[in-house]
DNA sequence: TTGTACGCGTTATCAC
DNA sequence: GTGATAACGCGTACAA
């Protein structure tokens, strides 16, 4: 009620102590007669002590801080990994420091930069653009860096991300045992790396099970392009014909995205032009962008963020453990599938 | 990439004058002259120093942060009220400490604890449960506090949120555009003084509009509940029989929930029942659950989380200033009706 | 076991 | 305009 908080001082004097045995007896740093540290406690509570951790975080150097930026992103798919990170940090009673990033490189090196002026103990961060990012990253300095879900290459930090040879396994074996025997992919980039390396995981567990693979020209992976590829699809991508073998095209009967947003963009053109989904053409995507979510219509690929969050969290404290040998560690976890409406059951 | 940050000494010595000229020259909190501005500006560059926010706030007793508390919701409703939040207090350059609360009472005094010792200058918090939460605000002390979204009843806390009367106004004029003659509310306990409150609101506003209204039996306000009142409504709440005025019963045409998931579990109940919705029935819900998903199949009324956000900040920056007289205020906004397949066209 | 005194890095006060 | 210095609240090395 009182308008000032009272001091470790206030404690003591209350206590009849030194300030250097109340900070003793409510840390227990160091041995305190019983009879004083009961005293200590009963000041302390009678006055609603609160230590106050500025004060301790500028002597200590340690803040007991961990700042989190994410990129916005409205549809709130990123929720699952605050609450993880959120719920990792409490456990080590560490306070969650929270900034979201633009593309924008500038707005993201301040965030870093913010960071560091708050003397957090470490950063966890999920790359918003992989140009924007390495800067930010450098931009930390010492501070430990953990990079989750996406991933900028640096011989500095720790990353925890998606198995993506097991995804694409994952994937394309649902698609085999649902007698999938041509499939094309829609809204992977063969000019980006780490698309172009998906491209290839998918190629190889294709062949592995004996499918044939195709790459549909690029087209953006967000609705407009799903909708866009659909369209193409239907033109001349050899669905449009019922009949298999139409013309020299390839009968494809399974279409893998880039993600939920191109594929309800694909579902949604091929079934206004009477395209039977999943009995013509089943239909899947490789990244799930609403977790909370119940009710798939597409069959999808999940982000098991909530175990990727607390993967950050062990990486980043491990790495203040004074001994640790900044070796950069890549800790990556198997994806969920989580079956739709849009692959045969 | 030195292991230590440099302070402030370090950036005067390299400079070549005082602390107390480099300070001055950083913060422009004096008058300093151009050449050295300059020279202080260079050094401070050259070494990279970011000043440090701890010492800042022990010496100034003030630590540009604020604490965000709240419940703890896995389907990430709440993302956008976070959002808005962050953005609003970035724009004062403050940062953001994120704490999540269960229901449990000492882990919300815990939560609040933690953020006193932090020694943030202010709290926005989403109150988990009602009898929990006044124990916590009351923790808070001196600290300024804004509630948002639920509302606890104290003297010294602003706070922020729906503003009901016109919730149910402007969905009683939603249905009675579409033909509603009657309308029955579910999910809503006339023991709770904030439910009986809508109740009163609603029958307010059914009376106005020439409409009848009744209360379905209390059923807990989730998924369960409306499965549980869809099929009381099947066997006793005179939906079941086609034809109007069967029994003695009321011919209900529509339906109101307490939230969308009450309403989810009626709608599928009376669909199993082959009850069409909305042509027999039409249904729709008093509080939108996903703010972020696009399709609705259930009208609902929508939060204006990102604008409840902005007002909250405003609140809290507007207590901390110095001649503020800490009489409660509270703010409240309307929601957007979001039409779905639920209701009539 | 206990107390005294210093320093963490910054800003405000005071004297020049 | 500028510089020396005290103070913010705490933890700990040192002395007792």
């Amino acid at each position: 009620m009182d308008d000032e908080q009272p001091t470790l001082a206030d404690v003591a004097r209350a206590a009849g102590v030194s300030v250097a045995t109340a900070s003793r007896a409510l840390t227990g740093s160091r041995p305190v007669s019983g009879d004083r540290v009961r005293r200590v406690q009963e000041a302390s509570r009678a006055l609603g002590y609160h230590p106050n951790a500025v004060a301790s975080a500028l002597r200590l150097q340690r803040t007991e801080t961990v700042g989190l930026v994410l990129p916005r992103y409205t549809t709130g798919f990123l929720s699952a990994l605050i609450e993880s990170v959120s719920e990792g940090l409490e456990q080590h009673r560490i306070s969650l420091v929270l900034r979201y990033s633009e593309a924008d490189a500038q707005h993201d090196v301040d965030n870093v930069g913010s960071l560091i002026a708050r003397r957090v103990d470490g950063i966890i961060i999920c790359p918003p653009s992989l140009e924007a990012s390495r800067e930010s990253i450098a931009a930390a300095g010492a501070v430990p860096v953990v990079q989750v879900g996406r991933f900028v290459e640096t011989d500095r930090t720790d990353s925890v991300g998606l198995d993506e040879d097991r995804a694409t396994d994952l994937l394309v074996a649902h698609l085999a045992e649902r007698g999938v025997r041509s499939i094309l992919v829609v809204g992977l980039d063969q000019e980006v790396a780490a698309d172009s390396r998906r491209i290839r995981a998918l190629a190889l567990a294709a062949s592995a099970a004996g499918l044939e693979l195709a790459v549909a020209p690029f087209t953006a992976a967000v609705l407009e392009g799903g909708i866009r590829a659909g369209e193409w699809l239907v033109a001349e991508g050899g669905v449009g014909e019922v009949p298999e073998g139409g013309r020299g095209g390839r009968p494809v009967d399974a279409i893998v995205c880039a993600n939920d947003d191109v594929a309800a963009g694909v579902l949604a053109v091929l079934r206004m032009h009477g395209v039977a989904v999943p009995a013509r053409v089943q239909i899947a995507s490789l990244l799930d962008l609403a977790p909370g979510a119940e009710d798939h219509s597409v069959t999808t690929l999940r982000h098991p963020w909530p175990a990727m969050g607390r993967e950050a969290v062990r990486l980043l404290l491990d790495a203040r453990q004074p001994g640790h040998d900044r070796i950069a560690r890549r800790v990556t976890l198997a994806p969920q599938l989580v079956p739709g409406a849009s692959t045969l059951p």
